[in-house]
DNA sequence: CCCACTTGTGACATCGATGTCATGACACCG
DNA sequence: CGGTGTCATGACATCGATGTCACAAGTGGG
């Protein structure tokens, strides 16, 4: 491959006028510039990018670590593809800065990140941004004080700029939308409790009935590891069942994610009840492949995963000009609510319930 | 960031007996060794790859270009993660080799490709791989010639290196597990004819009828464009509706992919059709979320993006290497027929028909 | 005891782009 | 016409790692 030297030599100038040309530096007379324009044509001339971090002290590369592409091989309890849409939200967020973003892969196992850092420090990169598959805490190693890091869809005891889902207030949205639509029996299957979503939704479900001045059934809450591969739909099934004796079964059933949903469809077909004029299916996600591809169309709400990637590039760009430094708190993003056909309205939408949610009350 | 001429200072050496520590070149004092190792420990050192680069003229890079980052949230023919699973691949087939592997995203854009390739050939990268969303035509920029271009679920005209799925085999495959469980009536809902696999798939079925001796139905052959969120689900319900009102129905609807089939599975729910027993379905791809899912689960046939994955690594690598440069036949992979609840085998399993096909024909 | 050889180390040049400084040719002002 | 700028260009040093060569000290064989 060419260099400068090739390129000055051809055009009879010296590789210092070629630079000019490249970076319209000083003053070029007019024809030497196309001299050297069209020897750079010629050679099929193209910058080294090795020597010209060297010179520059920076490489306006973003690293970005993640196991978006690796890990969608195993069934997990998020078979949806989140930490790729926060991916494609980072390289959204991070494009006006013209940084390039190099993506490195842990291929699944957690104990090749040391590595990945160290390699994306040999390439001098000006900031690295870890994503998470689901919200989770992490503990990544050490990272030097002059390579600032951002931790998306995850969060470490270190205060680290973190970007995350307001899993909390997305849960209590949705409940709080189905409350407006007049449904007072609400199930809530939860994810593992283990989970960091499988926590905090709970605690949205139980913000939205105590703003409406509801009651909480336990019955009707329970969390279910649906996706193991023998337990969980038996699980799911069992728990379903159990629910629907209640002497006030629930209206509609909320569910840990759209692919539970889907799940809890078949589950529903078995048992003979039709979604949803016999009970309703709300997701969680919006994971669209599932939710828009279903009958009835699923009501879900939406994890802004792209949004949340976008976050994650705008404070790292803050943090690598320097600003934002000693904020620690993380970053928290949310979503609409999508109103789809697997609920129903058990009354009209734009009753006034839905502004001042105190009137449901009766 | 240190440099090695920090540490050569700390540990009181020159910089080339620490860059020999490093790269375990020429002959190291015990006691040295350990007092640049401190050094370096101290200060943190890490290698700069620039500076290597630029010496070894070498990068030890290869470049990904790719869309699956940010084409998903557009709903597309294939909303299934076929080029991610592809990427994924591409990772595993280059870990033997060492070399980093840098990921690119064309944002959807393919007018940013150019620039793309031209960031990546500034970053000197050994070679290049290109991975399409779905089996097509493409028309990359010219690459020198001195850097080898892989193309992964695509091919040009130009007789570049291209690993691609087998689609013409795979249905094949499928059709003749279908025949082998004792199905004669086989729709085939076909994907839009004008990409790669609504043209191959077919062959493909006519193989496998052709090879058993029995006669195609044209009747129950048809392309269906299904995923117009308009007319596309009416337009698979008026597909089935007609081909269900033939005198001898099909007793099994073989779907373009798995997405198909799951808006199939409601679609001849809603008609009061009972899978698998009224009627099978089976699908394509194996694209576990929906198809293990679903109740029964779906028969379908493996799309082996990850094997295809593997093979352009493995290809790549060995251009690099400057072996295979004439080669100009594409690469084709094949997986295997999952065989789930969706479908029935109407006479056993284990008939000797399924290894000669021709004693079907009675 | 000397020479050939190994071991351990450093001086220096090199990779390609670019920042710094110097130089020559004009132009313009008083 | 001399002095002060501006324009166009080049010589040279620099970034960090490493290949080449040199060199001193020790080692062993004849």
């Amino acid at each position: 491959m060419s260099t400068i030297y090739d390129v000055a030599r051809l055009a009879g100038v010296s590789p210092k006028t070629v630079s000019r040309v490249l970076n319209a530096d000083g003053p070029v007379g007019e024809k030497t510039r196309e001299a050297v324009e069209r020897a750079m044509r010629d050679l099929g001339y193209v910058r080294s990018n090795a020597a010209r971090m060297m010179r520059a002290q920076k490489s306006g590369i973003i690293g970005l670590i993640t196991g978006a592409i690796s890990t969608k091989n195993q069934p997990s309890t998020q078979q949806g593809l989140p930490d790729l849409h926060i991916v494609q939200g980072i390289q959204r967020g991070l494009e006006p800065s013209g940084m390039t973003v190099m993506i490195a892969d842990t291929g699944g196992r957690q104990d090749k990140v040391p590595h990945l850092i160290d390699t994306f420090l040999s390439h001098r990169v000006e900031g690295l941004i870890y994503v998470a598959e689901y919200h989770q805490a992490v503990s990544l190693p050490p990272v030097p004080e002059d390579t600032p890091l951002v931790l998306a869809n995850c969060f470490d005891d270190r205060g680290t700029a973190a970007v995350l889902p307001d899993d909390r207030r997305l849960q209590a949205d949705l409940v709080r939308r189905l409350i407006g639509a007049g449904h007072r029996r609400i199930a809530l299957l939860s994810l593992r409790a283990d989970m960091a979503a499988g926590r905090l939704r709970p605690l949205g479900y139980r913000d939205a009935f105590a703003e409406a001045g509801l009651p909480i059934d336990a019955r009707l809450m329970a969390h279910v590891d649906f996706d193991q591969p023998e337990t969980g739909p038996q699980l799911l099934w069992d728990t379903i069942d159990r629910m629907l004796r209640i002497d006030a079964p629930p209206t509609v059933l909320c569910c840990g994610n759209d692919q539970m949903a889907l799940m809890v469809y078949g589950i529903l077909r078995s048992m003979g009840r039709k979604v949803p004029d016999e009970i309703g299916v709300a997701g969680f996600d919006n994971y669209r492949a599932i939710a828009e591809t279903l009958y009835p169309p699923l009501t879900t709400v939406e994890l802004p995963y792209n949004a949340m990637g976008v976050r994650a590039g705008e404070r790292l760009l803050q943090l690598v000009s320097g600003e934002g430094r000693e904020d620690r708190s993380p970053t928290l993003v949310a979503g609409p609510v999508h109103w789809r056909g697997s609920v129903t309205e058990l009354r009209p939408k734009n009753v006034v319930s839905l502004k001042t949610p105190r009137e449901d009350l009766q």
